[in-house]
DNA sequence: GAATTTTTGATGTACGTAAATCAAAAATGC
DNA sequence: GCATTTTTGATTTACGTACATCAAAAATTC
């Protein structure tokens, strides 16, 4: 059976409430005292009962999700996500709430995180932009002891808990070698399509694509990098653009959102098949066009584990306890369409 | 706030007692009362608090993992990751034990599983080898009211109620997937290496191999299927005797386990940059092998995932709770060089 | 309609922790 | 060494549920 409060009472020789003092950092004991019991959770391997813990206090976590704006299928199937858990709330004793703000957008973002800071949730989840605006209020939040974990997309140099999302260099580099691979022998260029490079995600993505697509003998060609914000138009106006300055072009990588435009402009200018096409995120778009050819492999970040996960760590961030490492690991998904999971996701 | 108890009393106007019996289905209530209490839940909303429930009780559920004896890397590392959970038991009120049986022995298999029914656990998790016998006793399991999940392979036919476990079909096409388009237009004959027929896992791999090997207008010879049992040295020397024999071969994928033996026959022939190999699961030595490129791509299915979704879903059936369906789907992850964890897995 | 059985109510204790109160003891200052 | 402050102990209530007991009420049997 394992310890309870009252058996490292006995062990350490002190009062229950004095107990309760130190595992609750109340004033009122004295440092010697402190040790002593101390000493005997340690002894004991006492772990508090969360469960127990959680009932006493009536406790719930209030979290608070900073999302972007848009018509980004990945955003809007990550909200989905969010609100799949808020429908769990009862259960899991959180209470969570959505914040949304203007893509790309660091002063915005800026400003929701501090509203969020007022708001004194136990956490909050961010899609991070990569601005000092921004590291800055995250750094306020962590002062106020609010648990911080960005999503999706990372934030260099702040205090952020955790990061959940992908090793976007990976991705990159896995993607860049399934171009190599798939191209074969074949020449042309191979052109890239961001959404935006303020966002860390699609900086690491770039860097890990352009170090694996070439290696050994494989040489290729990369055009300049264009940005589509993640709007469909605008997406689908630069691939034509580059479909028609580049006849013999072998291979686009798409490592942002709005494949719907480049699906569309791939297939109206009739290419679909000759050119190889790597793109992120399954959505019901790109799962289509993987499935007919016109995407030849995806990747894909599984939004409700970046969810679940980025709840599970703030909760154990709330309660000062560790997580499981390896299940807050997010695993880059290669979908070919002979791998799709069997309902749209 | 979430109703409890008392407010179910109110709303039925019976007392707590009756709302007791009817929760936890106790004798002695008439079926009119019995309707009332379910229709107050019912316009209530009412979900029982579990962790309060598991407090009262002072609950934990004992789970039985069964799991196949020998040293295939893989089977070791999820009884690794069984006892990773063992060692969160106090955590999770779990009570998890092991029972080692022989691979690929359906009657030994059976045995224990009646073994598992006898010591009354809530749960039980097993490797399932496809055999009647074995169908019976998760049956008898089932109908003790125990939950049975199988694990990694699963049981046709049978009344487990889970299974936590990757598509093998779809990882078999995937893999026949890759297979073609890594070898391109390159000719020569692939071989398949698998483990046992008996087992679903390689059934289903093959099955999904063989169809998406050929495709369209490339064909693709395979050579008859080979057995090695998951052992590295009875399959480095089919390996060995298919090099061999085949001096145009193209590429070989190793569907089961024992892939020291397939690495250690390539390497040793001097032929791992010629050959395309494809294989299955994450071990050190086939990691070491994905690095120096004797292994061309990896799937695997991620262990401690397989094992936390197995604890997860029994203790939920135990409690006759749902699960979210999205987070126990196992996926397939494929990994190239590129795109490996971190830390040795 | 009396005797019996079945159903329901009322109440208390327990689980492990949190949090509060008030009294007692110990340490501190001067 | 006395007054004061700080530290500690003892005790109680609460959280939401489980489970047991005993009495009261209702339904059933003959």
């Amino acid at each position: 059976m394992r310890p309870t409060v009252h058996d490292i009472a006995a062990e350490a020789g002190v009062s229950l409430a004095t107990v309760d003092r130190v595992l609750n950092n109340r004033p009122g004991v004295r440092s010697v005292t402190r040790d002593k019991v101390e000493r005997a959770i340690a002894t004991l391997g006492y772990v508090r009962d969360v469960a127990a813990a959680n009932l006493a206090k009536g406790r719930s976590y209030p979290l608070i999700f900073i999302l972007p704006e848009g018509e980004n299928a990945f955003m809007r199937g990550l909200e989905a996500e969010v609100e799949a858990a808020r429908a769990r709330s009862a259960v899991e004793r959180t209470d969570i709430s959505i914040l949304s703000v203007p893509a790309f957008d660091a002063t915005a973002l800026a400003d929701a995180l501090d509203e969020a800071c007022s708001r004194e949730p136990a956490g909050v989840a961010v899609v991070a932009v990569e601005a000092p605006e921004v590291v800055a209020a995250v750094g306020r939040l962590r002062e106020d002891g609010i648990a911080v974990v960005t999503l999706v997309s990372d934030l260099t140099g702040s205090e952020r808990d955790h990061f959940a999302g992908v090793d976007n260099i990976a991705a990159g580099r896995t993607a860049g070698s399934l171009m190599r691979r798939f191209l074969g022998g074949r020449d042309g260029p191979v052109a890239i399509v961001a959404g935006s490079m303020l966002v860390r995600d699609h900086r690491d993505r770039l860097e890990g694509f352009s170090a694996a697509v070439s290696e050994g003998a494989d040489t290729r060609h990369l055009l300049p990098v264009v940005e589509g914000h993640d709007d469909p138009t605008e997406v689908e106006t630069l691939v034509q653009d580059l479909l028609a300055a580049h006849a013999d072009l072998a291979g686009i990588y798409s490592l942002g959102a709005g494949n719907r435009g480049l699906i569309a402009a791939l297939e109206k200018a009739g290419r679909q098949s000759e050119i190889c096409a790597i793109a992120h995120e399954l959505t019901p778009y790109s799962r289509a066009a993987l499935i007919s050819g016109t995407i030849d492999a995806l990747l894909n970040q599984d939004a409700g584990h970046e969810v679940r996960s980025a709840i599970r760590v703030l909760k154990a961030r709330a309660d000062g306890l560790s997580m499981i490492e390896a299940q807050e690991r997010i695993r880059i998904d290669i979908f070919l369409k002979d791998n799709l999971p069997v309902e749209p996701a």
